[in-house]
DNA sequence: GCCAACGTTGGC
DNA sequence: GCCAACGTTGGC
């Protein structure tokens, strides 16, 4: 079997409550991606994500919204520890114990982009007019990126 | 704070 | 299974 083509991602996170600083300070930059409670996230983050797999960390509901950094995946899918405890906001009744609804993944900090690059300047990029992110009413907080729009991200922010 | 877009829930 | 009501996301 050949190896997995290395598969890209974004995903997207309220600074003011989980920055990528706050990954960059995570003991080994590194976090666990849990209160994902869509089920099309969910479904991208169990049946895609692998590890190795890069993924871009965007910044919603800020100002400015925009792609600040570069992680990758370090651990796949696992239970999601919070849909299980009663005190904290992603708790899930319905979840049963012998079946978990909802799983995470381990992202570890790559790299942080020399510059963040905002919605506008996304948007203004001929390479990135098919991503999911500028798609009128896209909300999904797990998304699949294409190899040319990673690259093309990276390029726009000055790297290699 | 507004509101468009979208997902989920629940009555029928 | 339909669909209206409701809740959430997230740009502006």
């Amino acid at each position: 079997m050949p190896p997995r083509k290395r598969q890209y991602w974004l995903v997207k996170s309220e600074p003011s409550t989980f920055s990528f600083d706050d990954l960059l300070a995570s003991p080994g930059r590194t976090t666990c991606w849990d209160g994902v409670r869509n089920y099309q996230a969910r479904n991208l983050m169990r049946d895609g994500m692998r590890i190795g797999d890069r993924v871009l960390f965007y910044h919603s509901s800020t100002e400015p919204a925009a792609v600040v950094g570069v992680c990758e995946v370090v651990r796949e899918a696992y239970p999601d520890p919070t849909q299980f405890d009663r005190r904290s906001e992603y708790f899930d009744p319905k979840s049963r114990a012998d079946e978990p609804t909802w799983v995470m993944v381990d992202l570890r900090a790559v790299e942080r982009l020399p510059v963040p690059l905002t919605l506008a300047e996304l948007r203004s990029a001929p390479a990135l007019a098919g991503m999911e992110l500028l798609r009128r009413g896209s909300r999904l907080s797990v998304q699949p990126v294409t190899a040319e729009q990673f690259a093309a991200v990276r390029g726009l922010a000055g790297l290699r």
